[in-house]
DNA sequence: ACCGGCATCCCCAGAACTGGCGATGGCAGA
DNA sequence: TCTGCCATCGCCAGTTCTGGGGATGCCGGT
């Protein structure tokens, strides 16, 4: 059975040219296609296709957008975005959104029908540099600071259950001390961490576990 | 200038067998290989190659800690792990330690070659199934609790601040208000997300960020 | 017109934290 | 041996939070 392949693509030349090269490759169709992040809501449910491309810059809402609300409806439908930006923050919102592709506009025709294969047969297709910025993002694993590094293991599982909400009481009994020796330990971790409070500390210590692999933009 | 490869794979006929598919095609060609880790980290420098190809199942130290070690001295160089390993505490293990490539031994050799080629072009080749569980990384959105939901905008910014250490009469100035309606601000959120503290409520918020896109395996 | 949610402000008391000042004993490195 | 770091304990004063009790005005929906 052929791959089922819905484009949602504002230009209007681009959209037909797409159609033309899925729908005169044996082994794809193209089902559907659409101008409009409205008009693909409301049509691509309908026709449930395997895959999706996806343009990024629609008229009205945007296409990150647009798979947002369409992922949940349509699981077993894979989105391929198809566009011209390859800044970080349109790539991690689109996975993020519920993409499993991401390619480039200028792809050529070839490549484009094996990514779409390749989408349907489980796989994540991207473009090059595309995928080396997404795994570049498990790279930027700042080296644990100095200041964490020194923390005495006491004090690095005080800080743990700190960073738990606990109270100092509470921690003194889940760590067999006194009250005395908790509050000790933090004296030290707020010295060696530069911070003058408890939540500065707790900030500080998820930002680096944060930190490892984060969201936002850092490419 | 043909694109200089360097083995590390315990397994003699593996590694010959990998060796002579470099050296055989025409823009590759094989400068070293290795039995192990040890020997891979003392030799390998030496040979500056463009691309690595890594097993991580090595005698000894395994190949994610030889990745670690070598990366910073050779920063240049693009290792592609190359294991029957699929399980994703290995491949995020083996991309924050700095590979950029991750393809499964079972990969056909043409595939293979153009992986090395895309890696040394910019590219992360990835089997089709590991570029997948590396997106799904990004997926794996917590939905926001309702509870964080519910945050008024004012409430979320208080909430803000709170996390990153200020004081109440600080949150106030910053925000240009007083004391009192910081101290209200708060009783709000803590009622809303059932905590009691402070730290219980960065928690719960640096959490909802960090689950958006964490490191730890969890797909 | 009323009710709910939001944002703003106030007071108060008790609990928790912060940051000084100690102290002891153990253990590892110069 | 002496010095430094760690882990454990103590006291005390001052500050900050927490959680009650109010209040006002605005806005949007029924």
């Amino acid at each position: 059975m052929s791959i089922a392949v819905s484009i949602v693509e504002d230009d209007a030349r681009v959209r037909a040219s797409l159609a033309r090269l899925i729908d005169g490759s044996a082994g794809y169709r193209c089902i559907s296609n659409h101008s409009s992040a409205e008009d693909a809501l409301r049509e691509i449910p309908k026709f449930r296709p395997d895959v999706v491309l996806m343009d990024i810059n629609l008229p009205g809402a945007n296409g990150v957008e647009c798979v947002r609300q369409l992922k949940p409806q349509l699981p077993g439908t894979q989105v391929i975005m198809l566009t011209v930006y390859q800044n970080t923050e349109h790539i991690f919102n689109a996975l993020a959104a519920g993409a499993t592709g991401y390619m480039l506009k200028q792809t050529p025709p070839p490549e484009l029908l094996s990514a779409i294969k390749e989408v349907h047969a489980g796989g994540s297709p991207m473009s090059g540099h595309i995928a080396r910025k997404i795994v570049q993002s498990f790279q930027n694993t700042a080296p644990l600071s100095a200041e964490a590094q020194s923390l005495s293991p006491r004090e690095a599982e005080v800080l743990d259950l700190l960073a738990k909400g606990f109270l100092y009481k509470e921690i003194g009994e889940a760590m067999k001390v006194s009250y005395a020796t908790v509050h000790t330990h933090i004296r030290h971790i707020y010295e060696k961490l530069h911070v003058r409070s408890r939540t500065e500390a707790v900030a500080k210590h998820l930002g680096q576990k944060q930190s490892r692999h984060e969201f936002a933009p850092r490419i």
